[in-house]
DNA sequence: TGTCGATAAATTGTCGACACTTTGAATTTA
DNA sequence: TAAATTCAAAGTGTCGACAATTTATCGACA
């Protein structure tokens, strides 16, 4: 992962280290969706007391990948078809006004950089095909920096802190790594040219477009699956 | 506070009962924004375990009206008219997609439920202008419904759990109770009638552009007391 | 006088133990 | 047999104490 966030700190306490942990391991399926989670079973596994595990299983909250419910416990979220809907939703919303305001508020060096980006991808180009990790890179790193460049702090720190992973395991866990992946390079240029040309408007419904379309694309892909 | 959540449930815990007090206190600026907030000072305070309290300090940080550094502690946040400008911004995208939802998702009878509510509003016209509470609950009401409508959990649990509190917060600290009685009112009344007639394009937009004009009229009102 | 460094005080992070609630199994009762 | 009740086991909530880190205080030195 090459996205550094200026925001974040690398983790301090051992409640950081066990929330990233567990933050990969229930992305990535480790840890089953939807499955119950024990205080007493993991502060063993990991080594820790019950009391530096629940402060990870707050951030784990946080960024909505476990729910609690008072005097029962903790389960991971589900993923389903309807709640993968839901969030592209929010994103739809979310980044498209991040896509509007980086239009307005990106430094031009920002912008250059948000090019070089698109042009490094660009070049990956015979590598794109075979090896999705890049493309899924490219695709994420290019949405964190328009993020990054709407220079608000709310929508920052909701998207990059609180959903991001959230969406990187309906990602994981539904396997779609590489999404139509000339079509969504081609939209990100024409996001980019949208915001070089500091056109909030045309840069916002660009992005909802892209990832409405990004969405279509899964729930495609899901039905056929299903049959 | 007459917006019975469904979802939230009544406090079970002292952690829950804590969280509560902090958060009113919070909102209503009686624990000052930008405070350093004191563990063991608080936990005196209110007569609980410093556990107990940091618990309640974790939901609070996770409606966003603390902030927390690893060996440092937690701070109310701050509020600035930066601050007010980005949380407009993200309601705006956020509502005006619940709005959209709403549009398409809502049953009939939650329409006919929200056209009594602003019934009800248009009533109490009398009161609207000398008594300022009402008119604030009578828009936190309808805001509430329409989130309510877009029978999105995401969207409700990060609109009504996650931003509302803070939102109240800035009501409150800079004075705004009742802004725009009466063209409000008839805002409301456009956006309902969208959802009515199913059309969410036109019920997203008009939700935007009451949202944007609410916050430049607040912007107004902070630069007329600033000379 | 002002800056730097060391020590002391205060604050946060972590731990293990106990109290209370929920859950499920065994027993009783209709 | 099925429903309700009781009781035990497991799990979560809360507590006070100790460890690690940060912040404040004081003195040495340029």
């Amino acid at each position: 992962m090459n996205l550094k966030n200026p925001a974040r700190q690398a983790p301090i306490t051992t409640a950081d280290k066990i929330f990233e942990t567990m933050q990969h391991e229930i992305v990535e399926g480790e840890i089953l969706a939807g499955s119950k989670i024990s205080e007493p079973e993991l502060a063993k596994k990991y080594q820790v007391s019950r009391s530096t595990l629940r402060e990870a299983l707050n951030r784990l909250e946080k960024c909505h990948l476990i729910e609690r419910k008072a005097n029962v416990g903790s389960r991971v979220v589900e993923c389903s078809v309807q709640g993968l809907l839901e969030i592209y939703q929010v994103r739809e919303a979310l980044e498209g006004m991040a896509c509007r305001l980086a239009a307005q508020n990106m430094q031009d060096d920002e912008i250059a950089e948000l090019q070089q980006v698109l042009n490094a991808h660009g070049n990956d180009q015979q590598l794109k095909d075979g090896i999705a990790y890049y493309q899924e890179e490219g695709d994420l790193d290019f949405h964190y920096r328009v993020i990054l460049g709407s220079h608000n702090e709310q929508l920052i720190k909701i998207l990059c802190g609180e959903l991001y992973h959230l969406v990187r395991m309906y990602r994981c866990q539904f396997g779609m790594n590489s999404p139509r992946a000339t079509r969504a390079y081609d939209e990100h240029k024409a996001i980019m040219y949208a915001i070089s040309d500091r056109d909030g408007e045309l840069a916002e419904m660009l992005m909802r477009r892209h990832i409405a379309a990004s969405r279509k694309n899964i729930e495609n892909k899901l039905e056929k699956e299903s049959e």
